[in-house]
DNA sequence: CGCGGTTGCCTAAATGCATTAGGCAACCAC
DNA sequence: GTGGTTGCCTAATGCATTTAGGCAACCGCG
């Protein structure tokens, strides 16, 4: 009898995969045990629980989707820095929906503290060094742009858009250009009239 | 054997009260069937399926929603209105958790095009009016406050912005007003430098 | 008032996922 | 090669979904 050779790496992987195919929620230790051809109980060697599985997809996806904006915020700043970031996000969500669905399962505190999570915090942060911003302005538009990007994302991958003609690669790069706008204009201090 | 009572509509509610209490994931036809103190296999003549269940539920909460944000809509115009939306999304999201997730539930295209989920596109359209907005930027416009709205509340709830000590009051209408000053300012035709 | 049809809730049973306990064989190190 | 470890297995339990079929409660009609 050969060894499958299961370890969490692996099944990991095969989960972020499994999550793009099917979608993260229908992700199952039974479906992950199908896809390597072996008995459900035989994953338990490696992973606690179903949670468990689900929160390792999380976690890599994080890190995944923190690598590749970082790379695409090599090397920019301003505008060009806040479209390729709008990009990384929505283009990684667009590739891999299961993985990027993921990422938005909630982590008890600590574990969210120890994930890539926090890396994307400091890279918002740093792109609105760009911007003349100073606190507690700076963390409004953390907030504002995590909430358009998660939002935008969100609710184009669920068809809520699609009810519309307008072409979605021009909103976007409307809605880009409109928080670039708004940010480059905000005076410190600033109460809006 | 003194008979339940149930129906559809009853039972569409009391999912959504159960929704509220361990959100809508957790909801299940089991669950439902024990609040009513009732057989599972009862259920299945007023519902055709765990999914039929979770559809009405999102319907019913869709509807609901449509309504509050009608009658905060009343009578205002411009930025109040635009505030007014806003608060109405963000307050049906804290007091109902779980039925808010429920109008995030894709639905197919007919049960979608049938749902309040037009309402609520009508009526973010309504409160563009107060703005100088034409075709196509209305529909960008449209499509960046449903993001930013839904983004918000949906990051808020799921414990991402807890991490900073800010205020979430103060950043909801530092957001707020950056949207009504950003669509103040937009000049019809504009290509943002 | 009682009778008959309809409808509502039931029991029973199949299927599928999650999870645990305990066993045996494959693999690794010596 | 042999002994310990580790990996995958069988077996079993619990809970959710769903369907089929039955009986009793209820409603309208005479």
């Amino acid at each position: 009898m050969v060894r499958a050779g299961l370890t969490v790496e692996r099944l990991t992987r095969a989960g972020a995969e499994l999550a793009d195919e099917v979608g993260f929620d229908q992700v199952t230790v039974s479906a992950l045990a199908r896809r390597f051809d072996v008995k459900v109980a035989s994953l338990y060697s490696h992973l606690k629980s179903s949670q468990d599985l689900k929160t390792r997809i999380a976690l890599f996806s994080l890190a995944e989707l923190a690598d590749r904006v970082a790379a695409a915020l090599a090397g920019r700043a301003g505008r060009d820095a806040l479209a390729a970031f709008a990009d990384a996000y929505r283009d990684y969500a667009k590739e891999h929906p299961g993985r990027y669905a993921a990422t938005r399962l909630r982590l008890d505190p600590e574990t969210a503290a120890a994930s890539a999570g926090v890396r994307h915090a400091q890279m918002t942060r740093a792109i609105l060094r760009g911007y003349d911003l100073t606190e507690p302005d700076q963390t409004h538009a953390v907030r504002m742009l995590g909430s358009v990007f998660h939002g935008y994302v969100s609710l184009e991958t669920s068809g809520s858009f699609s009810h519309t003609a307008v072409d979605l690669e021009e909103s976007w790069s409307w809605i880009v250009d409109s928080l670039d706008t708004l940010l480059r204009t905000w005076t410190p201090g600033r109460t809006p009239s």
